[in-house]
RNA sequence: GCCGAUGUAGCUCAGCUGGCUAGAGCAGCUGAUUUGUAAUCAGCAGGUCGUGGGUUCGAGUCCCUCCAUCGGCUCCA
């Protein structure tokens, strides 16, 4: 007999053998009818799989994400499965769960995959789904799973094996299809009701440019139709958030060919909210003890061959400006902090004076890659909220967790509380990335991993994420489709404080050198927004609402006193419009509220007469009468609720 | 940059396998109406069908180039 604890502390005895599956249905046939997948002993194990030991036994069914990855995993078998049924030499290479699916990645030589395609893959799937085929783990010597794959032709599945040790390597079958398989999967694929491949793209082998490139098929699948339904029906609700379709609606950027790609045009509307958010960040850095300075849009080639960044970017960036006369070059600043350094420079420090903190909304031009721009999250042309922090070595700490309450100000201002904080540093195996020494490496990343734990931050570390200059703490915030954006970032750098022979006079008369923190709470305005507007809907907190109030006017005959009413609100800082057209007050209430106006005042005949007016709020309806004075306190009593001033 | 898809009026879209002067709604303009909590009515105007080439008696529709956009990959100072 073996003994198996639940996670409920329960410990039952079973005849050894007994496989997880017959465990679940000596609790309850509903659980073994749902049991997707199981741990034992911290280990993955299937349903199928006997127990031979006493042991802590999880069972997982779909509401677990470990139900859903196995879910996914065993739908990516089943997809390759039908790729080989359809396309018997296709070869394929890696196909895992991922967060909201699975994906396989296939070479189909020389035939081209396109989603037209995909229709005939989901038929053939459901229709190996139905036959429940059972799922098989069994282990294999690496001389036979090398045989296997040599002998149908697959050198992406060898160089695989190449890689693993013998005696770990496992295959798994169902139905007459064999992978090489790690484990965790549901018990059959009849418990895949529904699937919906969903584009193809293309993936290079192992992540690499210069490998071969893959054509790779996502998918996600479920228990239940119902539940495909929803999920396609929450990716439709997410695309209405798209920050390019709002911003487009509610006026406040555009993109024109002619400008170039990449290159975002602010218009009213989305100009100011941006200065709004610059002067709610300003007046928080002003507290902090930050100082404004200025720098221009292009500087000389020599100084981003001082800091490295022409060595690192030089070929990849916007080309250099030429002079007609001199000879020189300059370069477009694709960053702020060389000019920063030299700021700094500009006169010697003594101990006593530091830190220095040189804020800057900095506009920054980088060539990204055509196919990496995307909307306002990834630009060729935008404006860094940025700041270098000067300081001794002894008051790093300090002031990288004073940027880390900054951060927090700023996300908590405005809603981001799900945000991930990501220490991103090197990638061991590519040392070659970065500059500077392995010991002021270790500093550095020390110096983040400290702070961001004494300041109690949940935080993953992410390897080869790091700039090639020194390590960051990088705030990630997910967009409405669940795509992850680093927004604020701070960078602790050793490197160039000494590129730039930054030096402050000590208290024992000798030159020093300081550290530098490079952050940016926004990261970039322009990200900023974007992710702010799928966040929001385009319903802004009303102290950033472009347009706070509307004032309608129920006829063209009470333009008068709803001119008076927009007066006194203008009075007293509150953004409102007066629309007197000529049309229906259905229709200018329908108006405001697609444009997301949070108030809309309503003026006619008895508020004319009464002296008051009609408020409605935006996606609440009618709120009653009210006096001008009481709609101004209302407004600003909203204002001050929904932001804090930042306390140092 | 790479793989796949898309591109028709300011916006959202229709236009079947190539065949009359390319359609609709909204927005715009003109006029009527002077309105009470999510679209008043009528009329008018608006498109070199992303660009350049090709096939064809004939191209919005088929083929190629380029550009832009979308979904991924790679990259992100």
């Amino acid at each position: 007999m073996i003994a198996i604890r639940f996670p409920d502390q329960s410990v039952r005895q079973y005849t050894e053998g007994t496989t997880v599956l017959e465990v679940a249905q000596s609790i309850s046939e509903g659980l073994a009818r749902n049991v997707l997948s199981a741990q034992f002993n911290q280990e993955t194990v299937e349903a199928a799989t006997p127990l031979t030991q006493d042991g802590d036994l999880k069972l997982f069914t779909w509401k677990d994400p470990e139900g859903q990855t196995a879910f996914w995993h065993s739908s990516a078998h089943i997809l390759a499965q039908s790729i080989l049924a359809l396309y018997p030499s296709a070869k394929l290479t890696i196909g895992p769960a991922i967060e909201n699916g699975f994906y396989y990645d296939v070479d189909f030589g020389e035939t081209t995959i396109s989603e037209k395609d995909l229709a005939a893959l989901e038929k053939q799937f459901l229709t190996f789904a139905r036959e429940k085929f059972a799922f098989q783990m069994r282990e294999v010597s690496k001389a036979d799973a090398l045989a296997f794959y040599q002998n149908e032709n697959n050198p992406y599945k060898v160089e695989l094996i190449e890689n693993l040790e013998d005696g770990t390597i496992s295959f798994c079958d169902h139905a007459d299809f064999t992978d090489l398989c790690r484990g965790g999967h549901i018990p059959h694929t009849g418990f895949v009701k529904a699937v919906k491949l969903l584009n193809v793209a293309g993936a290079y082998w192992r992540g690499d440019e210069k490998n071969p490139q893959l054509t790779r098929i996502y998918g996600v699948s479920f228990p239940k139709q119902k539940e495909l339904t929803e999920y396609l029906q929450r990716v439709e609700e997410a695309k209405k958030r798209d920050h390019r379709k709002l911003g487009k609606e509610l006026e406040l950027f555009t993109f024109s060919q002619k400008v170039g790609q990449g290159l975002p045009l602010w218009l009213p509307k989305g100009a100011a909210l941006r200065e709004r958010l610059e002067n709610f960040l300003k007046e928080a850095q002003r507290k902090a003890g930050y100082e404004q300075v200025i720098s221009p849009h292009i500087g000389n080639k020599e100084l981003y061959v001082t800091s490295g960044h022409y060595e690192k970017y030089g070929e990849d960036s916007f080309q250099p400006i030429e002079t007609p006369v001199d000879g020189e070059t300059f370069l477009l600043k694709p960053m702020n902090c060389p000019h920063h350094c030299e700021i700094y420079n500009a006169r010697p420090w003594s101990y006593r004076e530091l830190p220095k903190r040189y804020a800057e909304f900095g506009t920054v031009y980088r060539y990204e890659q055509s196919g990496e721009l995307h909307g306002l999250t990834r630009v060729r042309g935008f404006t860094q909220d940025d700041a270098h922090i000067f300081c001794m070595p002894n008051q790093l700490d300090q002031e990288f967790k004073n940027v880390i309450d900054l951060v927090l100000y700023v996300f908590g201002s405005l809603g981001f509380e799900d945000f991930v904080a990501q220490v991103s540093i090197r990638d061991p195996k590519k040392p070659e990335k970065y500059i500077g020494s392995p010991e002021n490496w270790e500093l550095a990343e020390a110096a983040i991993i400290n702070a961001t734990k004494d300041k109690g931050l949940n935080y993953v570390i992410e390897e080869g994420e790091a700039a090639f200059y020194g390590p960051k703490l990088d705030f990630m915030v997910r967009d409405a489709l669940g795509r992850k954006w680093q927004l604020g970032t701070i960078q602790v750098d050793y490197n160039l404080p000494e590129r730039f022979d930054l030096t402050y006079k000590g208290s024992d008369n000798e030159l020093h050198r300081p550290v530098m923190i490079h952050r940016a709470p926004f990261g970039s305005l322009e990200r900023f927004v974007a992710i702010l507007l799928e966040h929001t809907a385009g319903n802004f907190p009303l102290w950033l609402a472009p347009q706070q109030v509307s004032i309608l006017c129920v006829s063209e005959k009470h333009e008068k006193y709803a001119q008076k009413v927009l007066n006194i609100l203008e009075n007293n800082e509150i953004r409102a419009l007066l629309d007197n057209r000529n049309e229906t007050i259905g229709k200018k209430i329908r108006e405001s509220e697609l444009n997301k106006i949070p108030f809309m005042l309503i003026v006619g005949e008895q508020e004319a007469t009464q002296g008051n007016i009609s408020v409605r709020k935006h996606k609440e309806g009618d709120v009653g009468t009210l006096s001008v004075e009481n709609l101004i306190e209302m407004v600003q009593q909203e204002i001050s609720e929904s932001i804090s001033t930042f306390e140092v």
